[in-house]
DNA sequence: CCATCCAATGTTTACGTAAACATAACAGTC
DNA sequence: GACTGTTATGTTTACGTAAACATTGGATGG
């Protein structure tokens, strides 16, 4: 014999490590079909034989290779998630929900990490996720880095996008951070305070940018005066520095700052520089982290969804892949509720 | 099991949404396997060829069926996590250092939520395993919950574990959890403190398990008495629990608390009744989360390397992988640092 | 000028599954 | 007893890709 063993050089591939169905159906003494209906659950197969076929599946420990399914079902039950870091509260457990509810489905979640916030990494997860085997895509992310990338997405992956104000050309779903924003300064307002100082966070952030907007435009509406706005990169770090300039302003007796980290390092900076909370000035958060109840004092902040957040994310993509000709475009928004803690008090001058 | 519930009943599936290589090859006027070595990149085909190629690949937007490549090549190339909620900062930096490293490497990762870390749960996630495509698993959990559900896993599936101490049955990378607390305990001891408190982690944690025992094993090496154990769940709001406790005891001078959450509930509850920090005692934390330099006072706490461990696990799995026959087990711990702020100091009785 | 080689490309086949279709055995019905 | 339905099971085929093998048309060299 002169069959040359030909050694494949590389990738020492596995051989023949899994059972195929064949390889059941003929243990079993019956037909690849009716190994295949057993699988699935399909009713009509003898009680006899769906014991057999049981039998040899967990003999040769059996276990359906889900390329070959998905390439049979034309689907792969899998949602892509493509989110810019992990570091933020909100994307995380959003991200949680997420999963939660596509398992809850039999859809599995597949992370496309994007490292840097550009529209270049952006492309390059979108170009990653040419070779992924994913139905759909949900985005955690600003939708103007979006709009470079989605263009080279093939037509039937449904795109889905959080945190953004991309209404007229993606589904969004969100918290509503402008009814978020106006309880909390409509809140501070009525404790009595004459205006409301706003720590922002950055510039490109749309979910920040709405805060700031609903802010300005609830103190207009109740006749006050819009202090000159602060901005933070959403870091309990920038928060201090914020907080330190904020401490030297005697004017200032009540801030809404855009989430609790910032709001962590205000409330360290005012107390450093000898401005108590809530007594001289009152401060109130966004998000309601587990944490912000232990802050000094315990902080009083505006409470996200997260988990409804993801919910309704799956949903609705779910939707969009069952009924591809929807269409559907526009916000879902999902509300808020204000945590009042110890960190919101009267000024002091009210008393 | 009556399931007899067949659901299809109709499947309005798409029809031909996708471009095969087939439809790319008649537009271009070439074969189908031309179309396939372009489309990975091989050599040998002709520069004009490949053009017409790509013209007619970007034409029809041709997509590579995922699926029908890993049918063909046997593997997925994605990777499984399985984790017990994004709850704990220290999973989610983990999950996160995984993902990028993955990617780097050509992987994707599919999330496996666990909702509860009951044994039945992680059976679950087990199961579900079963359906998906994933060449190997990490998991970010106990391994005293794992046990029961592995031996349900196919032999070629290769198994990661994080934050355990499994060394002997399974391959495990983890944080240097004795390393880092002996160094703290140390730390306080070097100040001159006469004991170290701990506010433990939870009973059924391994990592809370090692820290504790690195401490009462750092307090016996230089003879000094262990206080008696206090427990946490990890929560801010159990750190203030115990913080009351602690404020209570005029003894206790320095405490080393297993998480920065806790550390936070713990300054809050101090302070609140009248103990200094550092002056009166000394807080050191462990994880060094974003926020601890913004807490009131700034924390000293034992910096964890996620990144680090995340890039590990991909690193071994992969190799694993590569390399089935091999079978390494054991443990790689990836070292701490201690981050020294403002919440430790000499006692007042050594000044 | 023919044998040889090589580069470029085409043809066949198999991966594992499940839909579609086919068959067989048997129970009622008239 | 021929006809119809039902249930249980088998057979064929296609999903999209890529490895293995086959073919073509020069160019090279003796």
């Amino acid at each position: 014999m002169e069959m040359a063993e030909r050694t494949p050089a590389k990738t020492p591939r596995q051989g023949r490590v899994t059972a195929s169905m064949a390889d059941v159906a003929r243990l079993a003494g019956v037909s690849s079909q009716t190994v295949s209906r057993v699988s699935n659950g399909y009713a009509g197969v003898n009680e006899e034989t769906r014991r057999q076929v049981l039998a040899a599946m967990k003999e040769l420990g059996y276990r359906p290779n889900s390329a070959a399914r998905a390439l049979k079902r034309g689907e792969f039950r899998t949602i892509g998630v493509i989110t810019f870091s992990l570091s933020s509260t909100g994307n995380v457990r959003t991200l949680e929900a997420i999963a939660n509810s596509a398992a809850a489905e039999g859809y599995a979640v597949t992370l496309l990490p994007v490292a840097l916030p550009t529209q270049d990494e952006v492309r390059g997860a979108f170009t990653r996720l040419e070779e992924l085997a994913v139905d759909a895509v949900i985005v955690i992310m600003e939708v103007h880095l979006l709009d470079a990338a989605t263009i080279m997405l093939p037509p039937y992956v449904q795109v889905l996008v959080v945190d953004s104000d991309a209404g007229e050309h993606y589904t969004v779903v969100d918290t509503d951070q402008a009814g978020g924003s106006r309880t909390a300064v409509r809140h501070l307002l009525g404790l009595g305070h004459r205006t409301v100082w706003h720590l922002g966070g950055p510039a490109d952030s749309f979910a920040a940018q709405r805060r700031t907007d609903a802010w300005r435009a609830a103190l207009t509406e109740a006749g006050c005066t819009a202090p000159p706005l602060i901005r933070g990169d959403w870091s309990a770090e920038s928060g201090y520095r914020a907080g330190i300039e904020l401490a030297a302003r005697e004017d200032c007796t009540a801030v809404f700052v855009a989430n609790d980290q910032m709001a962590l390092g205000l409330l360290r900076a005012l107390q450093e520089r000898g401005r108590r909370v809530p007594e001289d000035v009152s401060v109130i958060g966004f998000d309601d982290i587990p944490e912000a109840g232990s802050f000094m004092p315990p902080l009083t902040t505006v409470h996200q969804d997260f988990a409804e957040v993801g919910r309704l994310c799956v949903r609705a993509v779910l939707r969009k892949m069952r009924n591809p000709d929807d269409g559907a475009r526009g916000t879902t928004l999902v509300p808020t509720r204000l945590v009042v803690r110890e960190s919101t008090a009267p000024p002091s001058g009210a008393r």
